[in-house]
DNA sequence: GTCTATATTGCGATAGAC
DNA sequence: GTCTATCGCAATATAGAC
């Protein structure tokens, strides 16, 4: 529809919403009341609820895309470096104040083909950053195996997190990005 | 409500729209026809919608907890074999015929409740069989870290699988078991 | 841009005949 | 155990005033 600061607020309180209820659970009405609005209002910034998920999935997979970018920027570049700085980066976009990241991973078969033919391409760049990230460490020597079925194994791992993992709790999200490389470069000695 | 064989098969065959369809989206008039009979019979066999998915998930935790045990006791009694068992029985029970096992892993949050609970005793069951396992490895040397961090990355791994493994495609399950194990095994030479 | 009011559809579940 | 018929309700979305 348009791209204001407005619908962009909106769209972050959408995301809180799915993530908390899932997709097919939260009703307009609960997400106008979120937005303090009532729910006639709601279909002026978004043409009907499948638009507003895909804002926010879209939403979601840029900002893990703009995050691994600067993280990969900011830190050393060994290969295991960078596989570290990935891993946390993602899990941070995952697992920091309910994101919408989460919402792009589990609510993406909720997509109606249109829209998941138009946010494919985002998707797909964002995994190739991580196929690139895991072909340096294949090439390092740092790990072994086929690269896309290693790539799958930790971004599964990764995304599984969401299900169990506790913000509360003793470990950070470091912590689990450092515990996560380790399992899959220190094997056996 | 009862146990009939009648029952176990109305279950299974709920099981199949629930994977493809996610619960929310199947309808008790969508489940009735896969059954051949009218949305009215269906609940003379299940008191509510939830009865239902209660009972998809008992089955598919069951199954997948018969499954580990039997591939346990089958295979070598080295710590990698029986890593590598549990793997191979857990990607089969999730991944062969769209099973229930899929169910009990991605809509337990849909379960009231009730049924949680007393489903959660029959999960908590299966998951320390893979911490038992994970448990083996660790003390073998076979692999190193956080008991509980390891047990839920090896986990997140395989459960997600389902959203990118093809049957059809070049792999095997077993493929995908020895990748796997090999991936958190041989690490660094 | 937000409101009130409402159209319309499809859902889960029930009643009672057979 | 299955049918037909239907209840009561909550869902998405629209229309038009302000």
């Amino acid at each position: 529809m348009n791209d204001s600061p407005r619908r962009k607020e909106l769209t972050r309180q959408a995301a809180q919403l799915f993530v908390q209820e899932g997709f097919d659970r939260t009703t307009v009405r609960m997400l106008a009341q979120e937005m303090g609005i009532k729910s006639g209002s709601l279909f002026h910034h978004f043409r009907d609820k499948q638009e507003i998920l895909a804002a926010v999935i879209e939403e979601g997979t840029q900002n893990a895309l703009v995050m691994a970018k600067a993280a990969l920027e900011a830190c050393d570049h060994t290969a295991e470096a960078r596989l570290q700085a990935m891993a946390r980066a993602h899990l941070q976009t995952l697992l920091t104040d309910r994101n919408a990241h989460v919402v792009a991973l589990y609510e993406w078969r909720r997509l109606d083909p249109g829209a998941r033919d138009h946010l494919s391409h985002l998707r797909d760049a964002y995994e190739s950053l991580w196929e690139q990230v895991i072909d340096e460490a294949l090439e390092a020597g740092l790990i072994h195996g086929d690269r896309f079925l290693v790539s799958r194994f930790v971004m599964g791992a990764l995304n599984w997190t969401v299900r169990w993992y506790d913000p509360a709790g003793p470990r950070s999200t470091d912590d689990l990005a450092h515990e996560l490389v380790a399992m899959i470069t220190h094997g056996a000695a």
